[in-house]
DNA sequence: GAGTGGTCTAGACCACATT
DNA sequence: ATGTGGTCTAGACCACTCT
């Protein structure tokens, strides 16, 4: 990486920088390395500190750096494929996944969830408690998602009463993993992560992530409701069949056909 | 919305006034409602222009905000959902989709799409020329999505040589029809906008988008590769059986379970 | 021309991880 | 204690839209 000047042009200087970091960043540096700091990388390009940065905060965005506080900017492996169903053991509580228990309260669904229950289920109340899971997703030995699901009483009615709180959550998903899975069908959005979601993913608030919504039908109703947060700078959602196809690159530059 | 001072707080002030913006906006503030200046704003709020815009960025990337140059900053309708397949008319060239074909050029596949295409395709190398269509998505009148769909010349063997450049794409997109679409994947991620998908979607370079990369098989092969680039600003991609479910609300505060 | 959001600067201080 | 990225400031100017 030279300690070239930034030729004038149209585009914004960031946005320059960005694409001569990213063909440096192919090129001269391997996954790991880290970079010059920040106050060195801006005098080497002859900008402020604050316009260097709006160039790594895309390149982090797009899931080529990493940056740490007090540690320093490297370049981030590929993004991990993570499978998000339809397919496999994809009904929650299914033996073989990735997913750790946290913990377990009941309390009735926030706004969104409750509308989202309330279209799929009849005699459904916004004011009626659920039993509310967070989990935490691993892959590669890092968190990749959070996920509050939501269950209705009434979805697991052989639940037994007075359960201690470590045994809660592991009977309500056994008791819904009972039921038969019916169909299932979600959402994907951008979002950004709130601060419990960012500490369990290890990021600051307001981290962008993708908000993964599903439903879950059983028995001619919505079962279950889960909101799943994964990062999105290190994750890529995979659907469908294929499930596992290794992906070893980074999206780059695509040809205009116009 | 007060005049209100931030109180002193241990989170960062740009993430505190985001959460009061956030609260004006659901309490005060309808659809389409011009907010005042980001000048304005920050003196009203005592802080410098640059925090008040790191947290009007954070709402902008909720799909809460949306803000457009000499114009101002409005209150974002709720997001869009747009079907993703699988399901109806997916297979490209079907019948009653709302994509616009913009044009269609004959090139080497990019190497991200080359590796895609070199996995499931025996005989392909990264040299062959494959037709490339370039499709625009409209709704609601908006342009959502852009879309690289590439297609290896011998996926389509029927295709008559010599076409005019207008009729080209259509007669891609025919050949491509009648073959039997077997199963698809996909893959799902964060992107930021390059110069020309900024320009169809209407939005500056480096606007966060959701890159979804699609894989056509056909014929115990991959027939035809999809990089679709969708505004993840007003775009939420919906997946499965139950397609338009309409969800009318933002994704609010969420309770903790642990 | 007036008003908006977008870019850029040159500083300062803070929170955090490492030594 | 040092060095890193994260936050914040108070300005300036630019690009764009609208009247």
């Amino acid at each position: 990486m030279g300690t070239t000047q930034l030729e004038a042009a149209q585009e914004p200087k960031y946005w320059h920088l960005r694409t001569v970091l990213a063909e440096a960043l192919d090129s001269e540096f391997a996954v790991g390395e880290v970079l010059p700091n920040e106050r060195d990388l801006a005098a080497r390009f002859g900008v402020a500190r604050a316009t260097l940065r709006q160039a790594l905060e895309q390149l982090e965005l797009e899931g080529r750096l990493q940056r740490r506080r007090g540690v320093g900017t490297t370049v981030a492996p590929p993004r991990i494929g993570v499978p998000v169903g339809p397919a496999e053991g994809d009904w929650p509580g299914a033996g073989n996944d990735t997913w750790r228990t946290i913990g377990c309260v009941e309390a009735p669904a926030p706004a969104a969830v409750a509308s989202l229950l309330n279209e799929g289920r009849p005699g459904y109340r916004a004011t009626d408690m659920v039993h509310t899971i967070r989990r935490v997703r691993m892959s590669h030995g890092q968190p990749v998602a959070t996920e509050l699901l939501y269950v209705p009483r009434d979805s697991v009615p052989g639940l037994p009463e007075l359960l201690p709180p470590t045994a809660h959550p592991r009977a309500v998903l056994r008791e819904l993993h009972r039921l038969e899975l019916e169909s299932e069908d979600r959402t994907v959005e951008l979002g950004s992560a709130r601060a419990e979601d960012a500490k369990q993913l290890e990021r600051l608030p307001g981290a962008p992530v993708l908000v993964v919504t599903t439903r879950y039908v059983t028995g001619g109703r919505v079962g279950a409701v889960a909101v799943a947060t994964y990062r999105a700078d290190t994750c890529r959602l995979t659907f469908g069949d294929t499930g596992a196809v290794e992906i070893t690159h980074h999206d780059d530059e695509r040809r205009q056909a116009s």
